[in-house]
DNA sequence: GAGTGGTCTAGACCACGCA
DNA sequence: GCGTGGTCTAGACCACTCT
């Protein structure tokens, strides 16, 4: 009744966010138990199939491991970069001090010539919106990151801060656009001058570079990016 | 009653593992629907949610794409290598010509000093046995895989032939140990002598590298995997 | 034996896409 | 309006782990 806003949310995935962001902020603690889900059933008055669509999430994604007849253990916190899953590429960088510098303001262009995937004619003839950004973590620029947003009703978009914000909150808040999945390539190549230029390392050095289609709640449209990541001294961590 | 084998495993898998081989083999081609979640119901016997959850499996790993009020959509098959999932290296590879080489015969020995991962007590005590391989697409060699096996309670292990056959149907099949999780790391470097040698490519090419952890049922035995990949003609390719 | 997660049933209502 | 997938309920039985 009250709050049409966020009563939208289904159930597990509220329960999957509460969870994640007590394990994250270390209310259950690396190697301790989650509650039951049992337990979980009856303290969120939801029943056991609402309660495992949360866990199987926090598991898939590395947050838990279900040990039949146990209990759910939750893991170390990842100490690398959690690109690997669609939350964004901050997602589970941990206690480290990560910002997103913009290196310039969104501009219109056309499609680059050699797009990695497949676009529709709506998409192609509607030009794209281009975001460059940096993420520096502990002082270090980590990633390199640009950003391909179609360019079909987005009013104002090019004015919107970018600044410290993920693509996906700005998208969903402003648009109510939710990435629902997507697919990424992942090659390693070698840093030319410009791209090391970002990272702070040597030209030649070696990169890995990510080409990502992120689908969207929103039929046929979708988003892309193309990640530069120097993994001297991180690493990208998935789970499943 | 009849088949004590095969009954063990779960309908949900059962379903996913027949949509899979239909999607592969071209039953259901690309951008054709799958049967709808209540046609698979009754053809199958089963209620929606065990076919929800093959279904959702099939999304995670690329294979459909969801829409609601439409239904599920075949996707192209993924060019890449699904090394990202945990259905062993070779998923996805589609219809490549690709094949497993050994390099040697398994053999045992200590854990490496500078092992990527944390290990038990028991495991460090055991030993390891190493399974050195390559893996060859269209006749050019495009991974070389290192896995570590803790040497506990796996008889005639070292005898057993890996050819053209995955671990995990090795493991699966002779001591009924399978893979329920896991993680990665990955990262980019620089081709060393030897390794360029496995890929035929040059020292100081750029290659991805990835750690891997496979957890199984077997409660705290784990595998390890080191994966150099050589990602000029081929990409990894993974999907959420 | 008690409690846990793994699997499964048999329904229900809703939001969405399409004709 | 109809069928689709998205969400959810209220139970059930089993296999596993621990004590």
């Amino acid at each position: 009744m009250a709050g049409t806003e966020t009563s939208k949310i289904p159930q597990h995935r509220k329960l999957y966010e509460l969870l994640r962001k007590h394990i994250v902020e270390g209310v259950y603690p690396k190697g301790s138990l989650l509650p039951s889900e049992n337990e979980l059933c009856s303290t969120h008055d939801v029943t056991r199939p609402t309660v495992r669509q949360a866990l199987s999430r926090l598991a898939s994604e590395g947050y838990i491991i279900k040990h039949q007849g146990k209990g759910s253990i939750v893991r170390s916190l990842p100490k690398g970069i959690g690109i690997l899953s669609l939350q964004g590429t901050t997602s589970g960088v941990g206690k480290h001090n990560l910002k997103t510098k913009p290196i310039s303001k969104p501009y219109t262009r056309k499609w680059p010539e050699d797009f990695p995937f497949d676009l529709s004619e709506l998409e192609l003839e509607s030009g794209c919106i281009v975001l460059e950004r940096t993420r520096i973590v502990d002082g270090s620029p980590v990633l390199y990151e640009i950003s391909y947003i179609p360019n079909i009703n987005l009013p104002r978009f090019t004015n919107k801060s970018f600044e410290n914000k993920s693509l996906f909150d700005v998208m969903r808040s402003n648009y109510d656009i939710e990435v629902i999945g997507g697919n990424q390539k992942i090659m390693a190549i070698l840093a030319n001058k410009e791209i090391g230029n970002y990272l702070n390392i040597e030209e030649g050095d070696p990169i890995l570079k990510l080409e990502r289609k992120l689908e969207t709640n929103r039929s046929g449209y979708s988003f892309y990016s193309s990640i530069y990541c120097n993994t001297n001294n991180f690493y990208l961590e998935g789970s499943f």
